[in-house]
DNA sequence: GTTCCTAAACTTTTT
DNA sequence: GTTTAGGAAC
């Protein structure tokens, strides 16, 4: 970061070293509220740990008065350490760096028992809601309605969002509208089961940490004493009940909430008054409309803060001209947004590269070249990303990258906390932690099998209720049920297990919770005897579960099981992102937000994919559309790819697909399009619907069902298997899809090693020998 | 109560 | 093409 130095005092200050006239302001700013409006790239990291920084050093305030906010926990670790780095991790103990998601858990479990609620209380994800929702509409018989889970769960979800719970609702609809008033009795009996569970769901957490500060505004006094000064990052991403959290811990303390021997300066009427907020984003980034983010909220920041003072941060320090130009062009066709635009000093760069292939196997055979070439060059494998509009394109890509031996990891998509064996034990874990749990109780009572089946669950729950108590007391009481002695025993077996551990769960180390859980119940045990052979790498995945809290353990030795679990329920897709892996990374352009990369590809800038063709129907859903491939490539720091196919299969028919519209939007003299090496001799006309230069269009196209074996790139689909052939530098080798060739290197060992070979014609391949459809001659 | 087979649904993005 | 849900058979 190099900007002109004025010659003033400040230049003394090592905390306004190197910034830029701008992100000086931004950072002195002693404004009670203040709107910092970041361009991608334009050092907002700097700008928002060097405030923090400052504030902290120059003792306005205690490390613990500050509440900053940010969208991942990644980030919000990257900031703490930061900050760290700027003032000593000594001076910044105490601050509250967290998503609103983690942060509002921690009041939550501090306050729970002010309204009802037990400080162990499970967060459901929205798998669990899913499954709860699915249970009710079925009690209800409301699919006769046309209700379905996923409608339910969304408008749900919506309305908590929004702050309307199900008595607000009650008010707002026509009582002669027997699906609203079916939607009714299932929200609150949804309100009702999580009550119950001592659950909250995702939504919840936010919402009902509101309602907590609303009816007891002495609660809420505690945290606006506490945080004089709150920042959030990313504001155009959030939500109606975020921004009220916002406002709720922005008000000012009345006197009567104000303790005698407080040392806040107060105000005239002896009140404390409210603390300052920063608040930084970019309209132009917000991508999360669909999960009720109010683009409002940041548009209209100066509205409701009077007196807020605007910053605006311009000047790129991350991508070259040429990126920023596409991009500038690119949000540009947003029409109702204020004109920025970005602009760095770095100089143009390279071109952006532009690939058609003909299938999505052919472009990610592309990818995965073109990584290769860069890896050669010196970049790497860590600064280049990959980045697609559904979690579905993975697989195409997956497949080439482990036949070309790419180090690579996915972000996010079907993730280890899914599993079915990672979700048991994770039931066991919150069945001891919150015995109230109905929803883990249900899961784990029959697995693994103990021969309790859907009749004995009914009539466990029936008996919990005659108990007025969880089902876990009804478990203990199996013996009065008069059940079939194998059964009764089984239940009362695991009533055992259950409240042992249960007695434990303050001073037992969360591995050992769980290694006891796996013995007692022989999980492991059963999953190895097996003769399903996907068992054994379930079994693997729960040795890694095992390691998984052994790792929590020693990251946090005072931590215990209610702590796992609440750390597990929050992580996202890019937290779990390891920059030291020296992987390639391939994630969503969702995902890919506040990241970076030397290197970018997005694949798939295809007309229904990007934009995706469930956008269309939605207000404001092609803009935010382009907003998202505009955040994808404002990632780029010095390279960037765009692909795309013109066939893609989704469920198995492979259909015609037309390139973006957004592509059109890019100039053409930025970009510099390559054939697809797998389409032979190349073809004079290029041509796209608008006349615009740029494409092959689908005139080439072979009529449908012909096969795909003509083509060089051609991908075999079943993955196959050479046992433990090995090769040396001088083989001779003869590959499916590329031919003859020499193998030129060897590395790596066992199944995991990678041959280079030089082909006569294909140029030079890394092949994973294992499974690469090759062989020696 | 468990296992196995067929049918249908599935793909937007996520805390 | 894959995964999951539901029903039939044991």
């Amino acid at each position: 970061m190099s900007t002109p130095a004025s010659a003033s005092l400040a230049d003394a200050d090592p905390l306004l070293d190197g910034l830029n006239p701008q992100q000086r302001t931004a950072v002195l700013s002693r404004s009670a509220a203040l709107l910092i409006v970041a361009g991608a790239g334009s050092g907002k990291t700097a700008v928002l740990t060097r405030r923090v920084a400052r504030l902290i050093r120059d003792r306005e305030l205690w490390p613990s008065q500050i509440l900053a906010i940010t969208f991942t926990n990644k980030a919000a670790a990257e900031m703490r350490e930061r900050v760290e780095l700027l003032v000593g991790r000594e001076a910044a103990q105490g601050m509250w760096i967290s998503t609103f998601h983690s942060a509002c858990v921690r009041i939550l479990r501090r306050e729970a028992e002010q309204f009802g609620f037990g400080a162990a209380f499970t967060i459901y994800d929205s798998a669990d809601s899913r499954a709860l929702i699915k249970r009710l509409v079925k009690e209800m018989q409301a699919d006769t309605l046309g209700f379905t889970v996923s409608a339910v769960a969304g408008k749900i979800s919506r309305l908590k969002n929004e702050l309307v719970d199900a008595e607000g609702y009650s008010r707002q609809l026509n009582p002669n509208d027997p699906t609203e008033v079916m939607f009714l009795e299932l929200f609150r009996r949804y309100t009702a089961e999580l009550r119950r569970a001592n659950a909250f769901d995702f939504d919840d957490l936010i919402a009902q940490t509101v309602y907590l500060f609303r009816a007891f505004p002495k609660v809420a006094a505690l945290y606006q004493r506490r945080f004089r000064h709150i920042l959030i990052d990313e504001y155009q991403d959030t939500n109606h009940a975020q921004y009220a959290l916002i406002r709720e811990l922005t008000r000012p303390v009345e006197p009567v909430h104000v303790p005698v021997d407080t040392r806040v300066e107060l105000d005239a009427t002896g009140g404390i008054p409210a603390a300052s907020l920063t608040v930084v984003g970019d309209s132009d980034q917000s991508i999360y409309a669909f999960r009720g983010a109010d683009i409002r909220n940041i548009v209209e920041f100066e509205r409701d803060f009077t007196g807020a003072e605007v910053v605006l941060l311009e000047q790129n320090y991350r991508s070259t001209q040429t990126i920023l130009d596409a991009a500038n062009a690119v949000i540009a066709n947003n029409f109702d947004r204020i004109a920025k635009n970005l602009f760095t000093a770095v100089g143009a760069g390279d071109k952006i590269v532009g690939f058609t292939g003909y299938t999505q196997h052919d472009e990610a055979q592309f990818v995965a070249d073109e990584i290769q070439k860069l890896h050669e060059a010196g970049t790497p494998y860590s600064q280049i990303a990959v980045f697609y509009r559904t979690n579905a394109q993975t697989r195409a890509l997956e497949e080439i990258f482990i036949r070309s031996g790419l180090p690579y990891r996915v972000l996010g998509g079907t993730k280890f906390y899914e599993r079915a064996e990672i979700k048991d034990l994770m039931a066991y874990l919150i069945a001891v932690a919150n015995p109230a749990d109905g929803l883990a109780m249900r899961r784990i009572l029959n697995t693994p099998k103990r021969g309790i089946g859907p009749a004995t669950e009914t009539a466990l729950a029936n008996h919990a209720d005659e108990l007025g108590g969880t089902m876990h007391d009804a478990l203990r009481d199996a013996a009065a049920l008069g059940l079939g002695p194998k059964v009764t025993a089984a239940i009362l077996d695991l009533a055992g297990l259950l409240d042992e551990l249960a007695d434990g769960v303050t001073t037992m180390l969360v591995p050992d919770v769980l290694t006891t859980i796996i013995e007692r119940t022989n999980y492991l045990e059963l999953l190895r005897g097996s003769r399903d052979p996907q068992d054994e790498a379930r079994a693997e995945n729960v040795e890694e579960l095992v390691a998984v809290t052994r790792d929590f353990q020693k990251n946090n030795p005072e931590g215990r099981l209610v702590d796992f679990l609440t750390e597990v329920a929050l992580v996202a897709a890019a937290d779990d992102l390891d920059d030291s892996s020296g992987t390639v990374s391939l994630m969503t352009l969702h995902t890919a937000k506040g990241l970076e990369y030397d290197a970018v590809f997005i694949t798939g800038v295809e007309e229904n994919l990007l934009p995706h063709q469930m956008s269309a129907a939605e207000p404001g859903g092609p803009a935010e559309e382009r907003r998202l491939f505009y955040v994808g490539i404002t990632r780029a720091r010095k390279v960037l790819h765009l692909s795309l196919a013109m066939t893609r299969s989704t469920f198995g028919d492979t259909t015609v697909a037309s390139p973006s519209r957004y592509l059109q939007e890019i100039p053409t003299e930025l970009i510099d399009w390559r054939d697809s090496p797998g389409m032979g001799a190349r073809s004079s006309t290029r041509s796209l619907g608008s006349g615009r230069d740029g494409f092959r269009y689908s005139a080439s196209l072979p009529p449908a069902g012909k096969p795909k074996t003509e083509w060089a790139n051609r991908v075999t689909a079943s993955v196959r298997d050479n046992g433990d052939l090995t090769l040396a530098v001088g083989d001779r080798i003869r590959h499916v899809d590329f031919g003859d060739g020499t193998v030129s290197a060897v590395t790596g060992v066992g199944p995991k090693s990678i041959a280079e070979v030089q082909f006569e014609t294909a140029g030079r391949k890394r092949l994973l020998i294992k499974i690469a459809p090759l062989e020696k001659l």
